[in-house]
DNA sequence: CTTAAATGTCAGTCAGTACTGACGGTCAGT
DNA sequence: ACTGACCGTCAGTACTGACTGACATTTAAG
């Protein structure tokens, strides 16, 4: 299901893993396919004659990973209504399933190009995370539990702070100057905790 | 200075211009030299007279912008020691000067394998801007004005959440469903300074 | 053993692309 | 008119990389 799995993998897969591994760090153009296949332990002509083209290889790559649902499964399902509770779910939630999927992230981020409506299934459905937490602040607000405020920016605030975080993990490659994510994370959402709450 | 001059420029800056515009968006193996001279409305040829090679033609398009030392002045010179201004200020400053590079910055992202040192003068020098608004944080703290909390981590988490509003609006285009940048700092920096402030 | 499907090998095609050399034109300064 | 700096054109080189075809080899199933 994504790219750490550890169980015997068919030739398909070991191609796919190797070019979304490949593409990632050197980019769509910047690797070839030769070199994709000699990672994978195949020959160049196997792998075309499973996918066609690099094209192909790429468009295969992105539609065996999607992220969107299991936001929103596990939100609606373990919420419980307390603010810093669960911003840090969220938080954790989200750095983890985005850490899953590093490798075709970066790829979109490098990539926007190279295929239609890439941008929208990847950089640009945090909108989704940001309309979950959305409603979830204005819930909140109905409860009286939170100060009154957009709660659409806040969300977006949360969200693209986190994003921000983990862009920076990823290009910088360790923790910024010393600092894990771990205490970012309860760091950074009790400070929204006292500023959100009433 | 920047890429948005409007005065008349000499050869080698078509050509620098017309290079970072299309390797900012194409990337630096998706763009050709003929692209590129063609955009500066000039030959192959004279690219390659000027510059030598298309290696050296990125690396002279990097080695015109930088970015840290303007961050520092302006910082040192107009803070007034209370933070909702201050915070303001900070965040302005930060999209102004990132939106003015935002090409160059692009490209770093995009092509961080292609130079070396490359990603250490860009994507991670906001390191130096967190540096400085730790020691802000600092004093803050120690003339009673904010609360006892990790500096550093404050910093990075402020930082990191205007980073990451600052790709969103690069890569999604326009802003994201409908939020302005303007409404978004006044809003988070008052989140912050409310969960800052003592 | 036989067969069929999957894979490897190898040689090669074709288009693109960075980069060069030779030469000719333009134009400002003297 | 002469010169020198700068630019264009054109033809061409050398290499890379996606992609193919023909044929041999492996491997698992019956």
């Amino acid at each position: 299901m994504s790219e750490g799995s550890n169980a015997v993998k068919n030739t398909g897969d070991k191609l796919l893993l190797a070019a979304i591994d490949l593409m990632a760090s050197k980019g769509y153009k910047g690797v070839t396919t030769q070199e994709i296949a000699a990672a994978a332990g195949l020959s160049e002509k196997t792998l075309f004659r499973h996918f066609g083209s690099k094209q192909n290889l790429l468009e295969a790559a992105f539609d065996r990973f999607h992220y969107a649902e299991e936001m929103t499964r596990l939100f609606n399902e373990k919420l419980v209504w307390e603010l810093e509770t669960d911003l840090l779910l969220i938080s954790r939630t989200y750095h983890e399933i985005m850490n899953r999927n590093r490798k075709m992230i970066m790829i979109s981020v490098k990539e926007a190009d190279h295929l239609p409506g890439f941008r929208e299934r990847t950089i640009r459905h945090p909108k989704q995370f940001i309309e979950i937490l959305t409603r979830y602040f204005t819930e909140m607000t109905a409860q009286g539990k939170l100060i009154e405020t957009n709660a659409e920016l806040q969300a977006y605030s949360f969200i693209s702070m986190n994003y921000g975080v983990f862009l920076n993990h990823l290009t910088a490659g360790e923790d910024f100057p010393g600092l894990k994510l771990e205490d970012f994370i309860t760091e950074s959402v009790r400070t929204f905790t006292r500023g959100l709450a009433r």
